[in-house]
DNA sequence: CCTATTGTACTAGTAGTCTAGTACAATGGC
DNA sequence: GCCATTGTACTAGACTACTAGTACAATAGG
């Protein structure tokens, strides 16, 4: 498989961040699917040359927000999406979540519709991973 | 004008680089002209609700890495060899915002096909109040 | 000359991040 | 039972980002 992780030192966000960002992203696009297994804290923290501390930070953190389960001595592997979230919840949350996008967006300079054609992209590539 | 600088301080990235790659950003797509001048430290530490030092510090940088010229007494200016490689710069920060966009989605249990629809919909709604 | 405005410089303190090292706890395979 | 492997927990220290406050330096304009 390809690189999962790979740090950014120069981007200035903190590294148990942008571990955490880079499992939501493989998870939203099918590169890590439920159930499966990420590197174990050790194994991570060598390949990523940073301490077993941080990574630990990063796992402990998703495993709190319910990305992932962690089983001492076994392992941690992506959690089965407490997805039983109502449509009516999940429609806010993504009109919140596009507000706050697009409003950052704009701050750039981004215009809507380069937006529109990325994230399509995104899509489509994940789909064609999952199927 | 519509307001240059918006920091997000959830994103974990320093307030001193926002405002940095804001300005970069703003050179690249044309808001910010050669010559044109920046908002003096202080006000723009009030308009951002951050001290003084950082917006210092953010313009200190930027001196040191040609960006702006600074001139004590009168005040911050677009330097003129500041504008370069805007079209990379532009599919770098597209490509940014929709790594934060989607793994905060992820994270939210919205999965990618639904923020294409509701991203697609607004889309449709700017375009149809613009004409 | 005087004053307001601009950027600059410095100290001090708080909070967060990361490293380093060590030890403990739970699981699975033998 | 034994032991390797897994995650967890803790302390200590270095470094950075940010805040706060103060003072200084250069420029523009009356």
């Amino acid at each position: 498989m390809a690189q999962l992780f790979r740090l950014d030192s120069s981007s200035g966000v903190p590294f148990y961040r942008q571990i955490i960002d880079q499992v939501l992203l493989a998870v939203a696009d099918g590169r890590l699917k439920v159930g499966a297994q990420l590197p174990t804290v050790r194994q991570l923290a060598v390949d990523l040359s940073v301490n077993l501390n941080t990574v630990a930070k990063a796992y402990r953190e998703m495993e709190i927000r319910g990305i992932v389960q962690t089983q001492q001595g076994t392992g941690t592997f992506i959690a089965a999406r407490a997805s039983g979230g109502r449509a009516r919840e999940k429609r806010k949350a993504v009109s919140d979540l596009l507000d706050r996008f697009i409003a950052n967006a704009e701050a750039h300079g981004v215009p809507i519709e380069d937006l529109v054609e990325a994230l399509v992209e995104r899509a489509e590539n994940a789909r064609r991973r999952t199927t």
